[in-house]
DNA sequence: ACCTGAACACCGTTCAAGT
DNA sequence: ACCTGAACACCGTTCAAGT
């Protein structure tokens, strides 16, 4: 007998995504999912089509999360609420972000934040064509940056390790000098400011570029 | 009797890298690449540690494919060229891709052409923490832009098929009016240039913002 | 309609043993 | 030092059966 009522894709969802918060993606198993509802694994197969699924309706929920900011603000102002609201799912979420970067927004809740941006970029005099670029470059910026704060990416960044000073095989320094000079920067700074910081070169580019009608 | 004189690392990785661009990601498996290699699973694990190791590697031999440009070109065409030939080596190694994503540079090879973006940046009078704040944005938008293209992110888009006009539930056409006009745009243009166009908006940004020595 | 238990065809990795 | 075969503790998913 389930703990819950009825077992639906959203409960189902839900399970996931606290089995991916505390104990992180890898031990999410269609298993381990159906103890946490107190069910059997293949009940979980009446409501979903397979474990694809599941990882889907998790990044939906995640995306649904995505604040939508209200209408009036000007284009900026919208894109840079979005951005920060996006980047604190993640954080909220360091286990299953990844899902984010997997899975589109498809859900009418996980599509409000889109909708809103839309709309600040088409009030603001963007052209259709503009704005679907626009969106691209954040878009990218926001997996990318998610990639690179979450994955680590510059935590294990070899330049920011002592070097290698084996005989056989010359110092990483000595070839690489620029590396290891800039490398140990790259995990210093304080990630918000960075974010912020990457955020206004990619809105001023996109002042700067993209055509008005 | 394994095939090759010896097995090491490298031909482990380069025989893991035939199997993901010829079978997918999914095909990658220690008895699937032992048997590429006629050689016993347990026999990998003599060169490499884990599994993890294997996608390390392959990584780096993607990440060493990136061509690094010669000297004196000017920041905004060595970069221009880098983030080129990154997204050009994810386009001949599109199963491969996203390890890209999970694993940055550590061998000298793959860090050739890091060396030379910093380089760049340094020679054109962009302080470290200037040239730190400008690889993490080309880094971020190499990065989303290879989850957008190739994960088929702006494809599978809602709003890039027809709208679902069930009558218990609305048309996404009426909540999202700005989804409905935007989306299809989202994967009609030419991917090269939509890549360039970005690419164009963030040096832009970089030029606008970053301050020099 | 919804749930179940047993089974199938896989995994990555450990172990004890071979040369 | 390098490789092997058998086994362990898992997976996702199919199937036949239950209510």
């Amino acid at each position: 007998m389930p703990r819950t009522a009825r077992l639906n894709e959203r409960t189902i969802a839900e399970a996931a995504l606290v089995v991916v918060d505390t104990e992180g993606i890898g031990a999410l198993t269609m298993r381990r999912l159906a103890e946490q509802l107190s069910t059997s694994p293949m009940a979980l197969y009446h409501h979903l089509p397979d474990k694809e699924a599941v990882l889907e309706a998790v990044a939906q929920l995640l995306l649904a999360e995505v604040e939508a900011p209200p209408p009036g603000l000007g284009w900026q102002e919208t894109l840079r609420r979005i951005m920060r609201s996006a980047r604190a799912v993640a954080l909220r979420h360091p286990h299953a972000a990844s899902l984010i970067a997997r899975f589109p927004p498809r859900t009418p809740d996980a599509l409000a934040f889109v909708e809103a941006g839309f709309r600040s970029f088409r009030a603001a005099g963007f052209s259709p064509s503009s704005t679907a670029t626009a969106y691209r470059i954040l878009v990218g910026y926001s997996l990318g940056t998610q990639d690179v704060e979450l994955g680590g990416y510059f935590a294990t960044h070899p330049a920011t390790r002592s070097p290698n000073g084996s005989l056989d095989q010359p110092s990483t320094d000595r070839i690489l000098p620029t590396v290891a000079e800039i490398g140990p920067l790259l995990a210093a700074g304080d990630p918000d400011q960075e974010f912020e910081h990457g955020l206004d070169i990619v809105l001023t580019g996109i002042e700067a570029i993209l055509p008005r009608e």
